[in-house]
Parts: C-alpha cells; structure tokens; sequence
DNA sequence: ATATGTTATGTTACAACATAACATTTATAG
DNA sequence: CTATAAATGTTATGTTGTAACATAACATAT
C-alpha cells in the first residue's frame, strides 16, 4: 500500500468518524482496491482483485453492498456508462467539491476525474432550471480518447 | 398508430433511402414500439411490447440488432446511465443537431430530450480539450426530478 | 433459371452486471 | 451479559448484453 493511499485511507477513516459511520477492515480494503487501480473496476474485478491482495474471497455481493456504503459516503463513484466503479480523485481534499466530470478514454479505459468550471455548471443547470427539471446526482460522464492514446500510433 | 407517428416512420424511410440502408419491417416496428412509448425502454421491453403490437415474438437477439441499425442510423439514442432506449425526438428536423441531452425524471422516468446551447457546449468542451482529451460519443445524461413529479405530493 | 454474394434474421449458449430474501455473525448500548 | 442493531454471508434469481454459428431473403451476374 502506497503512501499515498495510507493518506488517503488515513484521510476517509477520519471522515467516517465525523460522519459516525465504520470504515470496517471489508470496505476499507474495497477501497484499497480501487484506489490502487488506474482504471475504474467492475464490481466483480473487485472480487477477483480482493481475492489477490487480500488473500481472502468475498462475495460479490458484499462488495455491491461495500460499494453502497463507499458511494454514500462519498470515497467512490459509479460511472453509470460503464458500469464500473472508481475511488473519488478527492477525498483528501476538504473544499467543497465541483460538480464531477468523468472523461472516460474508449481506447485504453483510463478515466480523468475533473470538475466542472462554476461558471459553465451554473449555465448548465440554468439552462436546465428553464425547462421545470430539478437535478440531482450531478455528475457527467463524457467519452473519448485521451491525450497519450491520441498520441499514439495504432 | 397516431398521425404523427405515421410521419416520422415516412421520414425515417426517406432518410434511409437517402443512406442507402434499408428500414425492414422489423426495424420499423421497433421503431415503432418505440416512437409508442412516453418511456424510454430496456431492450426486454421492447420485446414485450413488440409481441403485443404486433402479435409476433422476435427474438431478443434481433431487438439488439435492430436497435444497433437505428442507432447507426440516429433515429434512436441509447440512454446509457439507463440500459435504455429512446427514439429521436428530432427525426422530423431537418437541421443540424446540436449535443443531445437528456433529463432523466428518476421518479417517473421520462425523458426530456433537449439540445445544449451551442455556446455552452464549446465552452464545456473547451475546458475538456485543455486537458488534452477529445470527445467523441457526444451525448449528456442527467438525472433529477421533472416538473410534473415535483408539484405532485408525495 | 441458376449460381453467387450480401445483408438480415434466427438459435443457442453463455458472460457480465445486479438485487432479493433470508441466515448468521459481530459490535455495542443499556 | 444480553438485547438489539449493524454488518456480512448464503443462496437463488433477475437483468442486460454478446459470441458463435445457422438459415433466410434478396440482389446481381451469368
């Protein structure tokens, strides 16, 4: 486990605490998981990659139910257009977040999580509003190819 | 089969001749079930509903296919936070399109189709291309509350 | 009219994603 | 220490989608 994620881990047992929920050893390491993954996972390459660092089989539906409890508490995030999941790129920040914006690459599966500029997001949702729509769930997931696959030769 | 419907199937006829592509039976009749639904639908759904529009059992394999041909040809979107299908709103249009994007009613589940403001659009996608990533697939999906549900009691 | 190619559709089997319902274990408040 | 709530396990099943291969329908050339 990476520096890093011992942060980060660090980072959202202090947030359940405050939250008053348990960061248990389960969801704990699913969240090991998928923060030491580059791309997002399934739920069952969740299962298989439990299974290789921790030794240990769970089954795969105590890794959906693991993953409602990290999604909830806001450490991870479905990305609903490919039904895969992925550690939030900010736990450890402690500002309020902009709306996530997913910019999934088709090629190599590699996601960039980057907020929405205030400014664009507000027109958004104005534009939105005028129709009667309230939004919930903000999140937007746009696909393409990112700039190293762009770069490189088929 | 309403009216309007009757003059979308001719559209959609005209645009395939035009293509060269070919509007079967079969794919028209999905289009159809779809074009008769205030809902998007799941595939399975259409397979139901198409034995009871037209008393005739396709097998879901062929519901996948037909949907692929109408979604290659734009007359359908597939709504990928939903694992479902929706006919175009804009068939009968003639001009260019701009970014579709749907408002997902998570209550009642229908689907408000709207085209995004051009110049907002350029600025999201601005703020993309910054980060070295191009867009293809354009399509925005959000979800939230539609009128009608917000001003009924609960 | 027959052969051949092409596109569309059918069939079977299965992979991948997800939830329901109920049982058991574990943590913790009284 | 025990009642109870929360977490996890177990089993079964539902939903969405594709792979692989077969057949049908139609067009075109000879």
């Amino acid at each position: 486990m990476s520096l890093n994620i011992d942060q980060i881990i660090k980072k959202s047992q202090e947030a359940c605490v405050l939250a008053g929920v348990k960061l248990t050893t389960k969801r704990k390491n699913v969240l090991i998981v998928l923060l030491s993954s580059i791309r997002p996972l399934s739920a069952y390459e969740i299962f298989e990659r439990y299974k290789d660092q921790f030794n240990e089989s769970l089954p795969v539906m105590s890794i959906y139910r693991m993953l409602d409890f990290l999604i909830r508490e806001k450490f991870v995030h479905k990305l609903e257009t490919a039904n895969q999941y992925i550690a939030c790129a900010h736990i450890t920040c402690d500002h309020q977040h902009e709306t996530p914006q997913f910019l999934i690459c088709d090629n190599c599966h590699v996601v960039k999580e980057v907020g929405i500029k205030r400014n664009i997001m507000a027109k958004l949702e104005q534009s939105i509003q005028s129709t009667g729509f309230t939004l919930s769930h903000q999140q937007l997931e746009l696909h393409g190819i990112c700039e190293h696959c762009q770069n490189k030769p088929k």
